[in-house]
DNA sequence: TTTTGCACTCTCGCCATGAGAGTGCTAAAT
DNA sequence: ATTTAGCACTCTCATGGCGAGAGTGCAAAA
């Protein structure tokens, strides 16, 4: 009797089983032993068939037993099989749907959106829902404004295409008059609005060694200026997790060690951060089996993400984070719509 | 023997057997027994002379043992009489006083600053540090400006005279060109810059009045977007906290139950900023011994907090949160000194 | 191939047990 | 009149044994 290690070829009845075994535990968290499932399975079949079936998968690697006396549960392998093969997602409800909409519509600026669209993320799956920011260097820069402070600092505000607005305190050699400012902010916008930041960057450049060879150039100050206001990379936030203390409520994460490393991993944004962007150009949703990664600040832990992204360009990833034993079905589509309208409300935002 | 139940009158001697032992358990967390006071205070007395001591303070209701054969721990009124009567604050190190000041020289925008403060707080202390943002209501405006969105939506930035600045989005009943957008703004800081948002609406309020009678005032769409801008109070957060996750290194805290009820109230603000708003009017460092003000999320915790003033008017309260076992000699001046520091930090930023 | 029967293993809750720590009280000592 | 020594008492906590319950794997029967 060949052992069947091919999980493509099993037989049908192992499937159900198996999948019926996943959705048990996804349930209740209680490893399902042999009788629990043949009482809830439709097949017909012992306790001991089911046994012998299990010990098969166990074979292949899709389940595995916290010790010899209790049932079975799935293994990381037996998530990703179980999400890429077998299961079919839900519907969401109407409500579900208006629901999402409804947060999603306020127009307001992309930043207070997107903590909003986090916020809903958490609370509808009362999971944490994690929302990465775009990097605003992709976008378009539509107005540039300075205000003087106080001595020689001026206050930069950059307003870009997708209504982000970035507000920027640099020092400049000299004090400038707010007629110069104005000047200058008048001369930036009408040559660089349009342009990303990067390009911005280059052309600057470029402007600059020409302003040397020729020192009758009147924007000499706006030049000046915007050197310092574009190069500075302002500190932010990468990504926002909201609902952090839903995942204290889980029962395989309830363990304080455990909890305040992801809690700490999120402060500190690179693991997250590496994760997510691995996803960026994926399209659709992903799921992360945590262990399976190898991110093991994570174990016990998946992730679900997807893209958004507005005119066919990628913005962001959003997603929601919570137990390898979540309700996939729930989840997947909540995050995929999620994902598409936030992306259509931020196209209609610009 | 008349029982000694004025803790006032206390003997000397228990004085300072008590403060001993306050310390001792700070220290270690682990009830306070008759020998090991014994060994370690420098009186020479015997364990037993020592339970009687500790038997009178439990009377009056400074201590109190968790059952029979621990030994004994400060009460919340314990902690109280400790703060308020024996302790000593230790003088910060050169280089702990140094780290503060670096942390709080760099001139950025309001919120960043504060956003840093509340890390350092936390990072200091390894406990929780909290920073209350000001009320920007209380600062005098310095600019207005307008940026033209799509259709019938104009960003307006406003900028304070603490250097905070606000971005807000408001719907127009029309599309207003930048002219417009510029002559209001010109119009508006002309006639509001110095004064303070509430007297802003009140005297908007007025000008609204006098134009309805008075038609041809060539400022009516000013005064129409203004309305609007000033009036909307933007979703703001009140206070930031940083290092949470340290709280779930504390022992007496390490249950997921309590912690995640404290991480929920920091979230939901409405019990901490009740906290601080009660300080914000005392002077100097504050201490909350939390069971004692009935915050149920505070129990074993203490707050330790000071208001933060520049040019003598009181702009909000930052501070820490931790176990009331908390080493209150380093947190108290380190609360003390940092809002001294942030105080005039703010001052020279304006 | 499936099922029955059975021995085996592992966890978990329960209870008893004993060491350790600390107390309170009484009587002796200073 | 205090302070101390002695001692019985109480409570926690770690340990180990025990039995119930759950689930397994295997061999033999259907």
């Amino acid at each position: 009797m060949p052992a069947n290690t091919d999980i493509y070829n099993l037989p049908e009845r192992s499937l159900r089983l198996f999948k019926i075994l996943v959705e048990h535990f996804i349930q209740d968290g209680q490893p399902v032993g042999s009788r629990t499932l043949a009482r809830d399975s439709d097949l017909d079949l012992s306790p001991a068939t089911i046994r012998n079936i299990m010990a098969d998968l166990e074979d292949i690697g899709l389940l595995q037993s916290p010790h010899t006396s209790a049932g079975r549960v799935p293994t990381a392998k037996g998530y990703r099989f179980f999400v890429d093969s077998l299961l079919r997602v839900s519907e969401l409800t109407h409500n579900e749907i208006r629901r999402i909409e409804e947060e999603l519509s306020a127009s307001e600026d992309t930043q207070a959106l997107l903590m909003r669209t986090s916020n809903m993320l958490s609370d509808i799956t009362k999971l944490a829902g994690i929302v990465m920011l775009p990097k605003q260097e992709q976008h378009a820069l539509r107005q540039v404004e300075f205000v003087s402070l106080s001595d020689n600092r001026v206050l930069v505000i950059l307003v870009f295409n997708n209504n982000e607005i970035q507000n920027r305190i640099i020092h400049t050699a000299r004090r400038f008059s707010p007629g110069e400012l104005q000047q200058a902010s008048n001369y930036l916008v009408e040559t660089y609005a349009g342009k990303d930041l990067i390009t911005v960057r280059k052309e600057l450049v470029r402007e600059l060694e020409h302003m040397k060879q020729n020192v009758t150039n009147i924007m000499t100050s706006a030049i000046e200026i915007a050197q310092q206001a574009f190069t500075k990379e302002p500190i932010r936030d990468d990504f926002v997790v909201a609902g952090q203390t839903n995942l204290m409520d889980i029962a395989e994460l309830c363990d304080v060690e455990r909890l305040k490393k992801l809690f700490d991993s999120f402060n500190q944004k690179r693991d997250i951060l590496h994760l997510l962007e691995q996803s960026a150009h994926a399209k659709g949703v992903q799921i992360f089996i945590g262990e399976e990664a190898g991110y093991d600040v994570l174990a016990n832990c998946s992730v679900v993400t997807s893209p958004y992204e507005s005119e066919g360009q990628i913005l962001g990833v959003l997603g929601v984070i919570g137990p390898t034993r979540m309700h996939y079905e729930r989840v997947i589509p909540i995050v995929d719509i999620t994902a598409k309208m936030l992306g259509s409300a931020l196209n209609s935002n610009n």
